[in-house]
DNA sequence: CGTCATGTTGAATGATCTCAAGTGCGGTGG
DNA sequence: CCACCGCACTTGAGATCATTCAACATGACG
């Protein structure tokens, strides 16, 4: 009987779960992951070699450093956390990738991960097999031009922070973190002043160069400020005005 | 008469600058800048592409933040700097650029260059139009291949000077510049103990996110541990071992 | 209800920065 | 040839800000 009832529900769940077909053309987040400048039938080229098998669950790795490089990674759903280990063992957060965002390509130039990909929360991707992306790349222009895009992307980003990083104050950097998450998130069409940081802040910390402790009296003095209310992860910005005065004080 | 003589010299000098007939297959630095892989034929193919009409005055530069996008560059002598100017004028040096490296992919993603290059001293480089290469690329796996491993490397590089400016100390710091200068000499054929470091005390410490008064008081302390010997701008590496057990501290 | 992980707050320490003065070298002009 | 100037670099002393260490609070979970 409850065997039955059982099969039953899970049958439900099946058919009520995000697991329904999907690709790349009706996926909400192409506009992110993907070149505008595509034709439908390249989408499909594309769509082809896209494998979307993969759901990871809080704290599961997606690659690890020094694994052999075969793909990179677009988030579909969830937050990825990529981080180096120095030879000393201690932990280098690289950054932080939400839906739309792509990742992996540090372990093209040596056929190795250079990093390693551990998922916030429960996560899926979109796997592409690196050397079908180049095959593909090699007879679509504008796929081609697109990943040099996204890697380029990757180089100005990791170049801000490290302008961060070289100068900024504490309150500077958790400021320009959380900006970053909003800019993010109103791109993915919400909310870009009230949201959940998915990470610690232990990982914050060490993505910014901080202690946790550090960064909470930040959260804590900002709120003060009433620049922010911080509720444990849920964050909201209450004057985005004064937090990017804050981020690019000095 | 003088103008006799000036003539007489300066045809002289003309043809004894190396101003002869430069190409990718007879370069010695090809091994650094090139992929290994490519046959005879293409290299004569790429060769074609790159130009080689600029020679840089010290100060010059090669490309200034939001300029137009055209072309990624090769060093061929000489060092450039490349560094990025915040909203509140504050400048960031991301990276220093050697002989056989290969700079400019930032400018990719916004087809504007996200950062400005300057030389350091006298410098020449290999102009390689970007339009031109990603078509080369369409028809040249292993040269799309290798782009795609230098920008790869680009973003290795910048993780690890974002690990190196997150936690580690201003000792750790300047010890793991030496280190790589060292590491990037022995490439070329250069001695990896004793050179002159081209950047100043300045540029030093703006990329490793330190004053110059640190900078300094590093180097004489190092000095003072027999691990350098300082002379201006030149370097010579005592203990190399010691200066790894430095830079890895902690 | 207790345990463990995570986050917050306080007080003292310490590394780097800031400010200020001084050194040394290369270049220029007398 | 020497004196002077400017610039890059060095050195010192005190101030500042993040870290460290320690205690405590909170929340999830068995």
């Amino acid at each position: 009987m409850n065997t039955q009832l059982i099969d039953v529900d899970s049958s439900q769940v099946t058919s009520c779960t995000h697991d329904f077909q999907v690709n790349c053309s009706n996926c909400r987040l192409s506009s992110i992951c993907l070149p505008f400048s595509l034709e439908a039938t390249e989408i499909d080229e594309l769509d082809r070699i896209v494998q979307r098998s993969k759901p990871l669950q809080k704290g599961q790795h997606l690659y690890r450093e020094s694994d052999v490089f075969e793909s990179v990674f677009a988030v579909r759903s969830g937050t990825i956390k990529a981080y180096r280990t120095t030879d000393d063992g201690r932990e280098q957060v690289t950054g932080f990738y939400f839906p739309g965002e792509i990742l992996g390509m540090d372990g093209i130039s040596n056929n190795a991960h250079a990093s390693s990909a551990k998922a916030l929360e429960t996560a899926s991707v979109c796997e592409i097999p690196f050397n079908s992306l180049e095959k593909l790349s090699a007879s679509m222009p504008q796929l081609q031009r697109h990943f040099f895009q996204i890697m380029s992307r990757e180089i100005t980003e990791d170049q801000q922070l490290i302008t961060l990083l070289s100068k900024s104050s504490a309150d500077e950097r958790v400021a320009a973190l959380l900006l970053s998450v909003s800019t993010r998130n109103s791109r993915r069409q919400l909310s870009a002043t009230q949201f959940r940081l998915s990470m610690s802040r232990v990982d914050i910390g060490n993505y910014l160069g901080l202690t946790v402790e550090t960064v909470s009296r930040v959260f804590s003095r900002l709120q003060k400020l009433d620049v922010l209310a911080v509720e444990n992860k849920e964050i909201e910005i209450l004057d985005i005005d004064a937090l990017r005065k804050i981020a690019d004080a000095q």
